[in-house]
DNA sequence: CTGAAAGCGCTTACAG
DNA sequence: CTGAAAGCGCTTACAG
């Protein structure tokens, strides 16, 4: 149906290969042909077959994205940078979410078949021999909020260095002492993280976490205030609850109003992310601002750049700054 | 570097016939053949090459969604459903974003060229005439949140029965007389839909809007904050502002509280889409639910659908209903 | 500066 | 049930 470069080619009365070659802009082609050769496929309205290229080139000018299939505005923002990035460089954008947990995974592979330019892996895990594969192969792959060893390049934020700041103002400025934590899942790196900086902190104050002080959450909807009410059934209730994202210091303060128990004053709340809802709820969260959005602009763009410059990607390791972002739930006006 | 069909076949002492036979199921093979060449393709670990079986068939098993870039809950919700429906199909899905607001856009192009199996455009403006043409080819293509005519496909929800349930409750239940409007979008239709339903219910109880009362947001982050303010100035004030989404409902919240004014007390707000934000906000909104998550997915179902069984696609309008959700903005305990 | 030809890795009538 | 061959629409050395 459409025109071909054949249709082209004849209608212009050249080969193919010159019409190939004004395409593509390589080599030279006398003035006079190319401005002939494009007023044709203006006229024919043509446009190259992504696969008949891809197939002759290897390339597909597709980015691929693997990030979980979680129901997680986190997640979007990275997407967001992730997109953003892809479209500035003219590039599509080929995602293929996955459920969180799914143990050794080949999900790797439809990127393989289908020639991306680039993989960025988000929070997921993935079968280190495929990741070297592919890095192997030539094919840019970075990673987000995760690592694999200083041999693949990476894109994480400073989580130890943002829970400490968190924790020192908690400390300092309003003498908490009783500490309680709600985890996030436990496969994945960041919210052990978080949870050796409140331990590290509260030792350098000769503090420590009193036992069962430690819930254990999946940063989803609705398991922090499960966490909540587990905490609210030991005998001496924490000063302090620190959710290891938002959401769940979101759900953490719900399970405190329905038990008419006032936040800060009874019990204070901070999180973690500073994710959009983090300054809608009463009291606002005080939290650790992370550049989510940047993280996946930047991890999209490192394996852009590589892609179109056909260098061989860097195993840089980028941890972007986490900020403090204090608001009502601490106890501060 | 990975092995091709061919390399299959030599080793399997074949033709590439053959072995794409077994690949694709089709047309008898000898079991004992078929055993050997799937033997042989194990032990490879061959995989087809997408683009050279998308250059053969003009089938790409991936699926297209065009979709606004805003930063908004909403659309993530709509990209999970596709998504889900997308990876149940076995397809890939290939994104591309767009400014919301775009005049005339060349957006379908990109897709028309990946021989893309079926497309999924959610509230873009795109051109007819691209519309039609894709149609016209035989891609299965669906509108989400936007219709353009009974000859294609769309997928919208209710607005103006949910609008219509809403203000009535405000009226009947709670007697309010004064209401003002905060406008979404105003190159959406499903804005003007709820507006209409509300001047409808208003006018059957003898009421109308007062001037001014009818201010311009863009459902985004910030917009429902301004429009608040901008209500405040009036002369006076409304006894419930109804926005036309939940976002900029939490916005005029904000907005209120910091002139230390009480919701539902001094002025009530009410919402539209029931988003995950809503129950989360002081006081939780009073809102009108829609399905979001189903939206995509039966739309992306429905193209997928069609693009299995290479029927042409039914221009099929299906409208999702909506529903009241009640809780304490309005004036409800 | 330009063209003929081979090649990218598949599928699919057409014969047999 | 199976193979040889043409074709999908490009790119890219290789000659000239």
């Amino acid at each position: 149906v459409s025109a071909t470069i054949f249709d082209v080619a004849k209608l212009a009365g050249v080969s193919i290969s010159t019409v190939s070659r004004v395409l593509n802009g390589r080599d030279r082609v006398h003035p006079q042909t190319r401005q002939r050769v494009q007023d044709v496929i203006r006229q024919l309205d043509y446009e190259q077959t992504a696969p008949a290229r891809t197939l002759a080139t290897r390339r597909s000018e597709m980015l691929g994205l693997v990030i979980p299939r979680v129901n997680d505005p986190y997640f979007y923002e990275i997407v967001r940078g992730v997109e953003d990035a892809t479209s500035a460089a003219g590039y599509s954008l080929l995602i293929a979410s996955q459920p969180r947990h799914q143990g050794t995974s080949r999900n790797l592979k439809p990127f393989r078949r289908r020639f991306v330019d680039g993989l960025v892996v988000v929070a997921i895990d993935v079968a280190a021999e495929e990741v070297h594969e592919l890095l192997d192969r030539g094919v840019p792959l970075v990673l987000v909020q995760m690592t694999m060893g200083l041999e693949v390049p990476a894109y994480t934020v400073d989580n130890y260095g943002g829970a400490r700041a968190l924790v020192e103002h908690l400390l300092t400025e309003h003498a908490y002492r009783r500490f309680a934590y709600i985890a996030g899942s436990h496969y994945t790196p960041d919210s052990a993280q978080r949870l050796r900086a409140l331990r590290d902190a509260l030792a350098e104050h000769g503090l420590a976490l009193p036992p069962g002080h430690v819930v254990q959450g999946d940063y989803l909807r609705g398991s922090g205030y499960k966490a909540m009410l587990d905490l609210l059934a030991l005998n001496e209730w924490p000063d302090v609850v620190f959710a290891a994202n938002d959401q769940m210091a979101s759900d953490a303060l719900l399970a405190l109003r329905e038990r008419n128990l006032r936040v800060p004053e009874d019990i204070a709340i901070v999180g973690f992310d500073d994710v959009h809802l983090a300054s809608y709820v009463t009291p606002a969260l005080t939290t650790v601002h992370q550049p989510i959005y940047e993280l996946g602009f930047e991890a999209a763009s490192a394996a852009l750049r590589v892609a179109q410059q056909e260098k061989p990607i860097e195993p840089t390791q980028t941890v972007f700054p986490t900020r403090l972002v204090v608001r009502q739930s601490c106890g501060c006006a």
